[in-house]
DNA sequence: CCCCAATAGTTAGGCACCTAAGCACAAATA
DNA sequence: TATTTGTGCTTAGGTGCCTAACTATTGGGG
């Protein structure tokens, strides 16, 4: 039989986080704990509802932002400048071009002005499958906030914004 | 020397979904596209920031959540109900306990009822862990959220819902 | 009473991500 | 010019998570 992980691992509730403060004689905020607790879970089940997503077209989350930013680019980026505007380590990138060349979305070239530098060129097969995503792509990140109006997604956006502000504050100490 | 990841990964602009969404002739809404991916890159930021977090105490979100489940339901429990309530697979609980149990901070049991069961014990070790790690992983979750107002909290958490719900839906097809 | 399907848990293999360590080459400095 | 320092990329090894494919054991229906 199939494992389906669905099936909502039971939100963490006011009472238990409560519970949890209590245990302990601490003094949080039961409610600013939830939001954190939730805000994790979310995040966790976001990115891997975008993973299945992208399964079905056999890419993964990492390996479609790398082609996006790549054409983006005008289908040409070294592996340095790709780790920085995703956000990862250029060893991840070294993965994600190590897949994707092997599915032939991806090559690389040596560079011509560095010796030792690489470029990283989108394919024709790469754009292709790019252009192929597109349409259920756009359609789906739109229905995921399809259930906030405009100014409710306005209200997230900047709420949301915060909080990574915050959390960048915290992770540098 | 050292790779830091940290350095923004330039989060998606408005200009980049406009142009993404003109360059395939699409009808999605630049705004809602924009909020969508954002949500998903925030997702994976606090997802490594939590990962870092608990890293300074020799854990991970992960074991974290088993360690703490397993605390809020008397110290014991079977790596089935671990999976259903962490909402994860029972492979992945198979390789936390595995890890675990080599820190000494759980251990495994054949289970009395069920021959072909286990149970999971949280150890002294384990329940010493989660009452050294109590203080600052609440005060750390409260400053999340430090930067809302409890209203805006409010607000944030109701959103919240709202996209993981439509996200389910969207889940299954 | 025995067989066979359902269930508990593990193993095997895959992907993304990380850090640390290595090799190649470039640029700056003595 | 020769050496040191920095940078570009890859490799090695670790974690978490998944699915699929076992192994054991339980328990219901012929």
């Amino acid at each position: 039989m199939t494992q389906h992980p669905e099936g909502g691992p039971t939100a963490p509730s006011l009472d238990q986080a409560r519970r949890q403060i209590a245990r302990y004689g601490l003094a949080a905020d039961p409610q600013a704990v939830l939001v954190a607790a939730r805000l994790m879970a979310a995040g966790a089940r976001i990115g891997q509802a975008g993973e299945v997503h992208f399964g079905r077209f056999g890419l993964s989350t990492g390996r479609y932002r790398l082609l996006a930013d790549l054409e983006d680019h005008g289908g040409e980026k070294s592996p340095s400048q790709l780790a920085a505007s995703l956000g990862v380590s250029r060893a991840t990138v070294t993965g994600l071009v190590d897949g994707l060349e092997r599915e032939g979305l991806v090559a690389r070239r040596p560079s011509a002005e560095d010796g030792r530098g690489n470029v990283v060129i989108l394919t024709a097969r790469g754009a292709d499958k790019l252009r192929e995503l597109a349409p259920a792509h756009f359609t789906r990140m739109q229905a995921l906030v399809g259930g906030l109006s405009v100014e409710e997604r306005a209200t997230f956006l900047d709420l949301l914004a915060r909080v990574v502000a915050g959390m960048d504050a915290l992770t540098e100490d």
